[in-house]
RNA sequence: GGGCGCUUAGCUCAGUUGGUUCAGAGCACCUGCCUUACAAGCAGGGGGUCGUAAGUUCGAAUCUUACAGUGCCCA
């Protein structure tokens, strides 16, 4: 059978990712075996893949396939959430695309028209997911809008209003213009804006004089309702009690003082809009100011502003400056840099503005959150992100939960109409059935309940994730709560510790006593190599699926978390999956070779063939050894460097090398059932990162039983192993390496057999085979003593020397010489300078001032046995 | 403005309670090779005063303090 020379991921990925779904091996139930569960942070249902998902997916597949070769029952739950903000965005954009405006049609109408969007586009994600491998038992695939999602938002807020844990207020709240919705603190982001400091005159009542103030916003001056100063400014003293005409509109409001109005900034004279600025509304609270709303739900100006309505804020901005100026009652404008808020969903800038809002208290929820990652009893890896985790929860605010929008979970509040009362139900009837109870009214008809216009905010629902997707808000006690639950692994990125992690553990206690994940695992964020984050409009941002269908699956998921550290950013660039592809191709062509040999059962395996299987065998165990520790500690792309070390460097590289049989000739038959056994096992430790290739190869290495996977195979247990062999070998690489040195100053061809002279006392022999292999000698010669006219290398193993008739390079190997010698004496010295320190020698340990005697005679041995043969050559 | 991190090779990062020749890895770079698995490769090689300065110690990349630079979170 002929092999291509080059692997193509394109021709086996596809068909093993429809074999294994057709086999159902990602399919989990309850069993007796351990569980291993991972939820997946579900991405929005208007996503599409982009690196971040790359990179989170590829490590909880990674995760996953382990954890199933461990011999667990591992289960991923795949889903994703219904962004209420983001989905309307889309569905309201498309209808307007058709010629239809929201205001115009129904909720329902309305609603339809988004299953209808959802059914359509929403999930293409979980598709693209699968061309990563992605082993997701899909046949659980999750929607947070789904039925018994949408029952258990709906129960837990019933449960929380009755705990008298939800309220309902009016409060200042980040108010997003665009989408016409509240937002909670956390989905505002704050950013610096080159921006101006207006210095504006208010006109004193019954005076000729002005007080000045400073704003960044003078279209709010329609709102204010008074002018503050500090109670300690002598500046103005004089004004105390006094009343101003706020310009243009020329409303009389009251100087009254504030020790929160900072002397030194500005002209030290406040402006009070209590109704769009959160420090104002306190201040107006303490003194009990009227406030003035003068904003629309969309930004613009309203009625109440007095001109200018209808007007957006920032086009009302530039109208009012001109109005100032023209009035004379514009002082000055200066530069300022100031830090704006934006909405994290539709970038427009926040509008603080008071309204009524539902909110979630945070107190109490927050306390098992702080204190079960604190105690680790919930880990954080890396750890550093406790520390700002701890300083969140510390410091949490009530949680705005109330959207003004029709896509996502109606609040289940009902007003009774014609009064103030409202009461809360999982459901109308329910509704009706306590309002007759709770109002005595027992002719309350199903329509005289209104239900609360507003939907709960998406994370509102996906804070349940972990354990709504197991029904275990309904019914705690089912089967698969208890078998799945705690899930084991939560794999997410920092930016959403608080939105949505702290949240998750804040629910799992309050709904199941227990914590939702035992570890959270944070990856980087995915920046291109100039450090910026990766979006759609700076452009800066692969396709994903372009890049597997370049590199493959395995090559891309190799390149991602090669440089993938936990909680450091990724610099992400093709070279990376590039990188991935080649060790993919190394894999393939390593497979190449074993597949090309002929078994010849009469043939004994040769030496160098026989000390290879059982050194590589050694070696491999200690790899193991060293991939579980970083598993252990969640040291991702360590594991994998080992794994590509281990494969390459140490298999490609010298074991296959050692049992390659001459050209033409044939390996013996025990060596190659070694050869493939071991490349098995390398298989294995390559399947969680790479499980495309690795199945591919898996079932052309050997014949397999029908039906068979390497993902249901186990992976390699850790054993004890030989260091002593592995770092015998390790010599033997370095006098292998001196040979080809030697061959190479001297320009000796590879062909021409060389002897090599050892001069070691207790020397290991086990390698000789190999090191005349591999350095192509005709043999190697035990000598005592120093031999003339040779290439010599002189470590702490012994003295090793390549006769060589005529030495090519005098110059050269004396100079080399000349350099150890150099390095050898400062060594001496300085280990020297330790011995002679009485200090040292009388408070170091024991063992570590062995070590320094032992260094020193060995350097000595050395440098006199450099000196001599430096010596010899300058006879020459 | 408040809080928390980080600074080790050209780049991205390891470096586990201070002690083996501890200064490392991958990539990049340089040199030589189309050697019958692989040029998506093979064999070699150069490169860092561990941010700066003090201190603790027999001994500091590792501990302490200050400073500088940088990033994140929160307001």
């Amino acid at each position: 059978m002929e092999i291509a020379t080059k692997y193509n991921p394109l021709q086996v990925e596809d068909k093993w990712y429809q074999y294994w779904l057709k086999k159902g091996f990602f399919r989990s139930k309850p069993d007796e075996r351990q569980p291993y569960t991972i939820v997946i942070p579900p991405p929005n249902v208007t996503g599409v893949l982009h690196m971040g998902h790359m990179l989170n997916n590829t490590l909880q597949d990674l995760l996953i396939r382990r954890a199933r070769m461990s011999g667990k029952n591992a289960l991923w739950v795949p889903g994703i959430d219904h962004a209420s903000i983001a989905t309307e965005a889309r569905v309201v954009a498309k209808l307007k695309s058709e010629g239809i405006e929201k205001k115009d049609i129904s909720r329902e109408k309305f609603l339809e028209h988004a299953w209808e969007w959802k059914r359509k586009h929403g999930g293409i994600i979980l598709e693209q997911l699968k061309k990563l491998g992605a082993s997701c038992d899909w046949e659980r695939t999750k929607f947070t809008m789904d039925d018994d999602m949408s029952e258990s938002v709906i129960h837990v807020f019933v449960d929380l209003f009755n705990k008298k844990k939800i309220y309902r207020g009016v409060r200042m709240v980040n108010w997003d213009p665009s989408a016409k919705t509240a937002v909670s603190d956390e989905e505002v982001i704050y950013r610096e804006v080159k921006s101006k400091l207006y210095f504006v005159k208010y006109r004193i009542e019954d005076e000729d004089g002005f007080v000045t103030i400073a704003t960044t916003r003078p279209e709010t001056i329609l709102g204010d309702t008074a002018v503050c100063v500090n109670p300690a400014d002598e500046r103005f003293r004089h004004l105390k009690g006094k009343k101003v005409y706020v310009p243009l509109v020329n409303r009389l409001v009251p100087i009254i003082e504030d020790e929160y109005v900072d002397m030194a900034f500005g002209t030290g004279c406040l402006k009070i809009t209590p109704a769009h600025d959160i420090n104002d509304y306190e201040i107006g609270l303490r003194h009990k100011l009227d406030s003035i709303d003068i904003f629309n739900d969309d930004g613009t100006l309203n009625e109440k502003a007095e001109i200018l309505t209808g007007v957006d804020r920032f086009k009302a901005r530039g109208k009012i400056v001109k109005m100032l100026a023209e009035k004379g009652l514009l002082a000055k404008e200066e530069d300022y840099v100031n830090k704006i808020g934006y909405s994290e969903r539709t970038d427009a800038v926040i509008e603080p503005r008071l309204s009524m809002q539902w909110f979630l208290k945070m107190k109490d929820l927050a306390q098992p959150a702080l204190e079960n990652v604190m105690n680790d009893n919930i880990q954080l890896y890396p750890a550093k992100f406790k520390n700002t985790y701890r300083y969140w929860i510390e410091n949490v605010r009530d949680w705005c939960i109330s959207r003004q929008l029709w896509w996502g979970h109606r609040i289940p509040a009902y007003y009774i109409a014609g009064t103030n009362e409202f009461v809360v139900a999982e459901t109308p009837l329910k509704a009706l059935e306590k309002a007759k109870a709770e109002t005595g009214r027992t002719g309350l008809r199903q329509e005289d309940l209104i239900q609360d216009e507003d939907v709960l905010d998406t994370w509102f629902s996906s804070w349940l994730w972990p354990v709504s997707v197991f029904d275990g808000i309904r019914n705690p006690d089912n089967p698969d709560m208890k078998y799945y639950y705690p899930t084991d692994d939560l794999i997410t990125a920092p930016e959403i510790l608080f939105f949505w992690v702290a949240r998750m553990i804040m629910a799992g206690y309050e709904y199941t006593g227990k914590k939702p994940f035992h570890n959270v695992y944070l990856t980087g964020i995915v920046r291109d190599t100039r450090r910026r984050k990766m979006s759609k409009s700076l452009g800066n941002s692969p396709d994903p699926l372009k890049l597997i269908e370049k590199y493959g699956a395995d090559g891309v998921r190799v390149g991602m978390l090669l440089c993938s550290p936990a909680g450091n950013d990724l610099l992400f660039d093709e070279s990376l999956p590039e990188q991935g592809r080649n060790f993919a191709n190394k894999i393939w062509n390593a497979f190449r070779l074993v597949n090309s040999w002929q078994a010849d059962p009469k043939a004994l395996p040769g030496e160098a063939a026989r000390v290879a299987v059982t050194w590589f065998g050694e070696r491999m165990k200690q790899a193991v050894a060293e991939i579980e520790e970083d598993f252990n500690q969640y040291r991702i792309s360590e594991a994998l460097m080992t794994v590509y070390k281990l494969f390459w460097d140490e298999f490609a590289s010298w074991y296959l090398e050692l049992i390659k049989p001459a050209p033409g000739h044939h390996i013996d038959s025990h060596t190659l059932k070694a050869t493939k056994d071991l490349f098995e096992t390398l298989l294995k430790l390559l399947h969680p990162f790479m499980p495309f290739i690795t199945e591919e190869i898996w079932h052309l290495l050997s014949d397999r039983p029908a039906g068979n996977s390497i993902m249901n195979e186990s992976k390699p247990v850790i054993e004890a192993f030989d260091v002593k062999m592995i770092s015998a070998f390790e010599v033997a690489r370095e006098i292998i390496a001196f040979v080809r040195n030697t061959r190479k100053a001297n320009q000796i061809s590879p062909k021409e057999k060389l002897v090599l002279f050892i001069n070691a006392a207790d020397r290991d022999d086990d390698f000789d085979a190999a090191i005349i292999k591999l350095a192509h000698l005709s043999e190697i010669k035990q000598v005592d003593g120093k031999v003339e006219g040779a290439a010599s290398l002189i470590n702490r193993f012994g003295e090793f020397y390549i006769p060589l008739g005529e030495l090519h390079n005098y110059e050269a190997e004396l100079q080399k010489l000349e350099k150890e010698l150099t390095y050898m004496i400062g060594f001496l010295a300085s280990v020297m300078k330790k011995l002679s320190n009485d200090r040292f020698v009388s408070n170091a340990p024991g063992k570590v001032l062995e070590m320094e005697q032992k260094k020193k005679a060995d350097a000595e041995t050395k440098i006199k046995s450099l000196e001599e043969h430096i010596a010899d050559l300058k006879k020459k």
